[in-house]
DNA sequence: ACAAAAATTTAGGTCTAGCTAATAATGAGT
DNA sequence: ACTCATTATTAGCTAGACCTAAATTTTTGT
């Protein structure tokens, strides 16, 4: 059977540089020095493994240019990503994690796992279509739903605006966010943007305000509603 | 804080070899042969291996002699099996997992779990004492109940016994156990036990009689009720 | 008691994924 | 257009965990 090699197992790290590129890049292409701050790995040893993942077929690559996914690599980086999803997703709601317990071990569990694990545990959860951050989750076929979200700072001052997103970057600002209700789904009502220190200000259903600063306003991102 | 670094890392073969003396062997001493076997690893390999685990004061090993735990390898063994064991009871009781799926997935899933994870995971199972093949589960605290169940075959003709568990070995064998209610827990009365051949003869709660050959009756094992 | 068989160890090598130091290409600023 | 800082690449090494083939020790059978 030729071409029926398609679930090979592929060491850890290599999932770990397609996703990096994934999300440092997307579509797009991604530089050594990226790849190496991403993964903390000099990047000597980024340029030697872009070339091995390149022979693989999973990567294209141009010396001093930078890296971008072929099909075959991007499919492998959404696996990946849908698993670290689904994984997050359990932890959270099933074992009790709180966020900031829950990134590290869904990296570790992410490369331990199998498809089966994952399909049944997708059942398990009820096939989310999101994780607990908002973030998307990529359907076992690879398929992922384009983002639309904006960044808070950028909706339009007056409009009604609902979270779609909490980027997870910072437990701290997670925390925050997380106890005075900002989360996923929450309907806002943006009534200023300051142009000079970024400060957003939005009323929550509550009629409660809420002012976000830099690194809060930046961790925000949301959908405007359909009706005003 | 000297000898405050009781959890470090451990990388994942280290443990398999542990796992596998501690099988082999428990409290005795396993032969490189032995551990190559269990392992599928070149006996050369093994040597070497058994070498650095004595450097870290995991095994006791005197070559051309075998090998032995240490109380920290027998700890860290345990720790393993306990993981193992519990991750087995999660997959089958809320994943939906059969007997044969899910002993690689927990092998690989042992060595990407977290303590935390694991503890957690107890706790959503509710602390069982027994996996689901009737083994016991360590203790978080590394006590392992002593086991004094008995091969089905090694039973006293006409006695009351219940099985205690079932030995995970082959597939097959759980399978056609399984179908017929033999499983952990089911009360049996021991009818006949043939010396040439080794096959018992047993009847369950239900009337029904089994007659087990050579590898069903050494997958059973037994505990003898306290009244007849 | 000793030779042959079985088990084990040693020696020497591979592959992966990382590292540092030295060298080369790129691109920004004047 | 040229120089210099930044970014990348090459070269050469390390450590872990494995392997095969050759040498050695232990065990077994007579």
């Amino acid at each position: 059977m030729p071409g029926t090699e398609t679930t090979r197992p592929l060491s850890s790290s290599i999932g770990d540089y397609l996703k990096a590129i994934w999300t440092i890049a997307g579509t797009g292409s991604a530089s050594t020095k990226e790849v190496s701050g991403h993964l903390s790995v000099a990047p000597a040893s980024v340029t030697n493994m872009l070339g091995r993942l390149q022979e693989m077929g999973l990567v294209r690559y141009e010396r001093y240019r930078g890296a971008s996914l072929t099909g075959r690599g991007r499919e492998e980086a959404l696996r990946l990503v849908r698993r670290h999803r689904l994984i997050e997703s359990f932890l959270l709601g099933h074992l009790g994690y709180s966020w900031q317990e829950v990134h590290d071990e869904a990296e570790r569990l992410e490369h331990a796992v199998s498809d089966e694990f994952t399909e049944r545990l997708a059942e398990l959860l009820g096939h989310p279509a999101h994780d607990p951050h908002g973030d998307p989750i990529p359907a076992a076929d690879g398929t992922l739903e384009p983002d639309d979200s904006l960044p808070l700072g950028e909706a339009g001052v007056g409009g009604r605006v609902r979270i779609s997103k909490v980027s997870d970057e910072s437990t701290p600002v997670l925390d925050y966010l997380g106890e005075r209700g900002l989360v996923p789904g929450r309907l806002l009502t943006v009534r200023e943007v300051r142009s000079l220190d970024g400060v957003v200000t939005v009323e929550d259903e509550g009629g409660e305000t809420h002012a976000l600063g830099e690194p809060l306003a930046r961790a925000v991102f949301v959908r405007e509603e359909a009706a005003g």
